[in-house]
RNA sequence: GUCCCCAUCGUCUAGUCCGGCCCAGGACAUCGGCCUUUCACGUCGGUAACACGGGUUCGAAUCCCGUUGGGGACGCCA
């Protein structure tokens, strides 16, 4: 049984990828690898005029970003209008659906009345037995529901839901343009694809008893249900773009590993008992539907981040170089010349915009964006030299574009000396120190760190002073900050030239 | 308005199905200590929750009913 299961990820091409979006797609790949079945992507454009191509490539590109790879697909509505078309005709012909005659300003009014004497507005079934069709007038065609009784949806997630059928009208399978609506086109595409499993938002939870009984006018069992509980922003609104980013697509620019979004995502609704981290093949052996919560969860960046961090420390500096050519190519970073080739990426982000969706992220700790434009003279980054870098600076860094920033002081030429660690260590008393420190790099043969480090550690012992006496200038200095890896290490990867350089420059503004 | 769903620390959650091991565990955030030859990292610890009211039971976070609160759906949108 295990091999039959197929499931879906159907989003509508009205939008970028979203963070809500990307969670189902993930639900559902997570069931469909666990079951050893198959994940199908299908695009719900039958709304044409909202859906735009340039949203379903988003969507795909999201889904190959996150590596949430599918088994078919993606799979497209349009030009499948004569299959909907036949499968309305049997309904028709079975007495399971009729033409509706109704003027849309009509039904308007209708439910407005409905609306006003406190019942639920729902179209009356005016032409369910119409003998006399008003011929002029192009119908839609309605599916006729059951007027008594109850249906109930069995759902894995939310268990027994009982709906009283006269809750329900009779409602529109296909529009007056013959292009059928979405209820109905969901069940014939996921009858012809034989899903066995819909996994989707629970704010489809109300459709399904609707759905359930056009499986059943087709004499189909219809799939099992598991409604997904909703992602909330922090005022426990409904996700949107005003609680921050809720584009797959923006949290890429801001940084974020797939691996990690991913791993965020998984535990908004879903958990094992107290683990946090998981990876990919963790994932698809633990995961199931019966541990997944029922009640909607708040979105929060700030464990996002954390999340992030922790990949960050994991990743091999060689694959975190690859995820920084992205932002090279893409942002306009001090230290990187912009030769990138161009990605199909929207409007690159700037700093600013970076920190204007991401509040925290400058926070105490978070170096911030570096202001100056300075063009300086492309560096050729050799390889082995730029994992060296990474390597410094992954365990310090929550995400690439704050990796990137950091990088700013091994590429350039020059660094801006933060004015406040200026004031502070470079001063009149640390000047010895500095002074004392050219000498002794300017003589190093072998400039490596430990070599490095054995220069400092006889300056401390001629001075008498702790290492933070000497390193701290040096740091700010070198780097312009008071925060940054190993002097030792930094000044190996800075180079002999340029480290002398800067101090020269620190020793100068003293003066 | 009508229908549906939901309800454990600020947030994500474990525990709820099969009541006792829970005066409620973990994680993020936050606060404080420790470590340290540099910045960081790290590490140890603290604050903090079963929405409320009724039942059922020897015993309820766990079962039932109600209240309140939140969310969702009610379209010739998906």
């Amino acid at each position: 049984m295990s091999d039959d299961v197929r499931v879906r990820f159907a989003p509508s091409p009205t939008g970028y990828l979203h963070i809500g979006g990307a969670r189902t797609a993930l639900f559902n790949y997570l069931f469909a690898r666990h079951h050893n079945g198959k994940f199908i992507l299908r695009i719900e454009d039958t709304d044409r005029s909202r859906s735009t191509d340039e949203y379903i490539e988003a969507i795909i590109d999201g889904m190959k970003w996150l590596n949430l790879d599918y088994d078919e697909g993606p799979f497209r509505q349009t030009g499948r209008t004569e299959l909907y078309r036949q499968y309305v005709n049997r309904l028709l012909e079975e007495g399971r659906a009729y033409y509706c005659y109704c003027s849309a300003e009509e039904l308007e009014s209708k439910r407005k009345l409905a609306a006003a004497a406190g019942k639920p507005p729902r179209y009356d079934g005016t032409c369910r037995d119409l003998k006399n069709p008003a011929v002029e007038i192009k119908p839609v065609v309605r599916f006729k529901m059951p007027q008594s009784g109850s249906t109930v949806v069995d759902d894995l997630i939310k268990g027994k839901i009982v709906y009283e059928n006269s809750v329900f009208d009779d409602f529109i399978i296909m529009r007056s343009d013959d292009t059928p609506t979405y209820n109905f086109v969901v069940v014939v595409d996921d009858l012809e694809m034989g899903i066995t499993h819909i996994i989707r938002g629970d704010d489809h939870l109300n459709n399904t008893p609707k759905q359930m009984h056009i499986y059943e006018a087709f004499d189909h069992t219809p799939p099992k249900f598991a409604h997904l509980p909703m992602i909330l922003g922090s005022d426990k609104a409904r996700l949107s773009k005003r609680h921050g980013a809720t584009s797959v697509q923006a949290y890429r620019e801001m940084g974020y590993l797939p691996e990690a979004l991913l791993n965020y995502l998984v535990r908004l609704g879903w958990s094992h008992s107290d683990q946090e981290i998981f990876s990919k093949a963790e994932l698809i052996e633990k995961f199931s539907l019966e541990h997944v919560g029922s009640s909607a969860a708040v979105f929060n960046p700030e464990k996002l981040l954390w999340m992030n961090g922790e990949y960050m420390k994991a990743k091999s500096p060689a694959e975190l170089r690859q995820f920084l050519e992205f932002y090279k190519a893409n942002l306009k970073l001090p230290g990187f010349n912009s030769s990138g080739t161009a990605h199909n990426i929207p409007p690159a982000i700037t700093f600013s915009d970076v920190k204007a969706t991401m509040p925290h992220m400058t926070a105490s700790g978070t170096r911030g964006p570096v202001e100056s434009n300075t063009q300086m003279e492309p560096i050729n980054l050799d390889k082995t030299w730029e994992e060296k870098a990474i390597k410094t600076l992954q365990e310090r860094s929550r995400t690439i574009v704050e990796l990137a920033n950091s990088m700013h002081y091994y590429i350039e030429e020059d660094v801006a000396i933060d004015e406040k660690a200026g004031k502070k260590f470079l001063t009149s008393e640390t000047k010895p120190y500095l002074t004392a420190l050219i000498e002794r790099l300017t003589a190093l043969e072998d400039f490596t760190s430990k070599e490095i480090e054995a220069v400092f550690m006889g300056l401390m012992a001629e001075f008498n002073v702790q290492l933070g006496k000497i390193a701290q200038p040096a740091r700010v200095a070198i780097t312009g900050n008071t925060v940054s890896p190993g002097i030792f290490e930094v000044i190996e990867l800075v180079g002999k030239e340029r480290t002398i350089k800067r101090l020269q420059k620190a020793l100068r503004s003293i003066l």
